[in-house]
DNA sequence: TTAATCCTTATAGTTAACTCTAGGTCAAGT
DNA sequence: ACTTGACCTAGAGTTAACTATAAGGATTAA
């Protein structure tokens, strides 16, 4: 079975030797296994599961909740439900985090189009007697 | 006109006063007035220029970039252009955020559904010979 | 007037997530 | 045989963004 190194799979991933290392001192890798020298293995398998582990950063997860869930994944299916809580929380928290990007969205094209406006105008001073809205 | 505390302002953005103090020695507030004891006196348009900085904060902009905003805005017309090129460049990044967080999301809603099947089968194995797709 | 409750500054400590260095091993190429 | 370069660990250093503490000043309420 093929292996991969761990500077292709940092290549891969786009992340750095040391960041894998990283995890794997934090415990988020205990399936990679080793050569008798103590080189890692990257299966494919293994580059899969660090993909989940990036899907789980990305929503902001911090590293030790996300080890919580790998080692759930070890200790087999009794720990079906916890982790299928976890997913369903996962869901909810970048539900409402792009919920908040829209709101963050919204103010910052209305800043986008002030700007436009004093730009063209040469001076801000043009807003200088808007109503008053949100704010500008 | 009606000033604020510096805990009133902190209960209204739900921020802690020493958040908001550190905003202030980092440079985000110089515009904040104090009273001759040295008390910070927050006007109206002071909490709106906060709440400015608390959505630029929301798009993952560091504060020491959202002092270079700040500075602009004290700078005043001559800095239209980078300040307009800032917000532009905030939109394009937010937009990808949200992408981005969309894409999480069905990898996210894939493993709910993973997890579905396997609780009400009371077993993982039940995916053990699913076709390769991405990554179960 | 005295106690409580604000406020202030300066500075130290914390936490997460890296990021790097030092010192060493190992396998391949010349 | 030896050099090169990729791998390893342990542990130190960095950075951002707080978060807290200490020591003291001002304002209010009894």
């Amino acid at each position: 079975m093929k292996t991969y190194s761990i500077s292709e799979v940092a290549k891969e991933l786009n992340l750095t030797v040391y960041t894998l290392r990283y995890y794997d001192k934090e415990g988020l890798m205990p399936f990679v296994e080793r050569a008798d020298s103590g080189t890692r293995l990257f299966k494919e398998s293994d580059i899969d599961a660090l993909k989940i582990i990036e899907c789980l950063k990305s929503t902001g997860m911090p590293i030790k909740e996300i080890k919580n869930f790998i080692d759930w994944c070890s200790d087999g299916d009794s720990t079906l439900q916890q982790r299928y809580d976890m997913f369903m929380e996962r869901k909810a928290s970048v539900e409402a985090q792009i919920e908040e990007l829209k709101k963050t969205m919204e103010l910052i094209e209305h800043k986008c189009s002030y700007y436009k406006t004093a730009l063209d105008a040469g001076t801000e001073d043009i807003h200088k007697n808007d109503k008053i809205e949100i704010t500008n």
